[in-house]
DNA sequence: CCTACCATTAAACAGTTGTTTCAAACAGGC
DNA sequence: GCCTGTTTGAAACAACTGTTTAATGGTAGG
């Protein structure tokens, strides 16, 4: 995966990555790096100044390239004449994780296990710059699903996109939890599969009519049993 | 929170599961449980034998109610004469959460952060058990599943279920992101607002006619763009 | 050739980690 | 009382953490 020709500093990132996404950044040491990557320890304070400074330029890499894509596909739909459908927007926002999956050169499967780890490994400052990133991407595709969809109120959506990016992020994050659902491990390569397969699920359940909302009596169902302490 | 006259190895799994919840396991030390408990560091390897048992047994007491309470609930659906219908095991398998994000005595909103963390936390070891005793839970959910959906493929289901669970999990565990997107934080102690909007949702996606399936062709929409290299 | 400058190396730094040790304090049974 | 086992206490342990230092190699410009 890491050709003999990189330099120190992209052998220092692919090896991170590779850690990172399969043990988690606080439990991955520098040293664990620089021996995977085959460079001195003294390295990764050279180019990247600190641990941190590593595990922002890590991130950086896989999540700029990811948001740019979503904002390019949105703004293509939207110089089209007629109006998006929900599916073209949804399509917009979930295919540029399929095209990362796919592409070795941008992380492969690899990067899918570090995307679902970003929001419990980030530092504070690190933090800063994706939440603001992220959300100029959700901000827009929320207005562009209000659009799609302009009978169901905006606040709905915004909790039905928030649903859609957990069922995007946490099967392709947590392979070993898909694995025990359906018994079998999802072929890496074919994230695809689970974007085809997610597509029409939450393509009906943002089409769905909200219930009643917020004071509105909940269904007339008995309730189901509490938890027990033990 | 803690009482003052909870015992020690209450304190430490109070105390533990606070900070496992806010800064992740691998990122708290002993000493900050220890401090935080007012306790002897050497407390916790007498009383759990060492910070895996600890963290262990800071997880199980919250996983097993909650895997106990989703069965129960669906014991009951299935002694009844008619068959249970798709909204209902829906909501058994999800009001466990708000009941436990609800009750300040098994955890309150704390745990749900805990349990977000989960996947991505587990050691080896405890991640077995974890994993077997979830199977159980997830293989009956299935199954009663399939019985409310006879028209849904098996495998689709399987799918669908994955998805619920992300979308479930996600959303409760990473409040920050919830807030990035909707803009406010949401009320802990409301975690049953989450699933009250969640419910309709994720019932129109299961319920929805699956794609023609594996082998059939896309849908013959445009590409959007891939993600590109900066 | 020499001088800058960048990259790499080995070694050491100070701080923190989980764990262990052993003595002191405590409880209840006789 | 004394003796049992269990629980707490302060201190030390070795191992590992991220970071820094100072010396080295290499290469382009004058």
């Amino acid at each position: 995966m890491t050709s003999l020709l990189d330099s120190t500093k992209d052998r220092i990132l692919a090896a991170a990555e590779e850690l990172f996404a399969r043990t988690g950044v606080a439990r991955t040491s520098l040293r664990a790096i620089t021996a995977l990557a085959r460079v001195n320890l003294a390295a990764v304070n050279y180019h990247f100044g600190s641990k941190d400074g590593l595990v922002e330029e890590v991130y950086r890499r896989r999540l700029e390239p990811l948001n740019r894509a979503r904002l390019a596909n949105l703004d293509r739909l939207e110089r089209r004449s007629r109006k998006a459908s929900l599916e073209e927007v949804l399509e917009a926002f979930m295919s540029p994780v399929a095209m990362l999956a796919r592409d070795p050169a941008q992380g492969g499967p690899t990067v899918m296990r570090l995307l679902g780890q970003t929001h419990a490994e980030a530092e504070e400052p690190f933090k800063a710059w994706f939440a603001g990133e992220y959300k100029r991407v959700l901000e827009r595709y929320h207005a562009a699903l209000c659009r799609s969809l302009p009978e169901i109120p905006p606040e709905d959506v915004r909790w039905r996109l928030q649903f859609l990016i957990g069922a995007l992020t946490y099967p392709v994050a947590e392979r070993q939890l898909v694995e025990l659902v359906s018994g079998e491990a999802i072929d890496p390569a074919d994230v695809s599969h689970v974007i085809e397969r997610l597509l029409p699920f939450v393509a009906a359940g943002f089409r769905v009519a909200p219930e009643i909302s917020r004071q509105g009596r909940r269904a007339p169902r008995r309730r189901p049993n509490s938890p027990r302490k033990r």
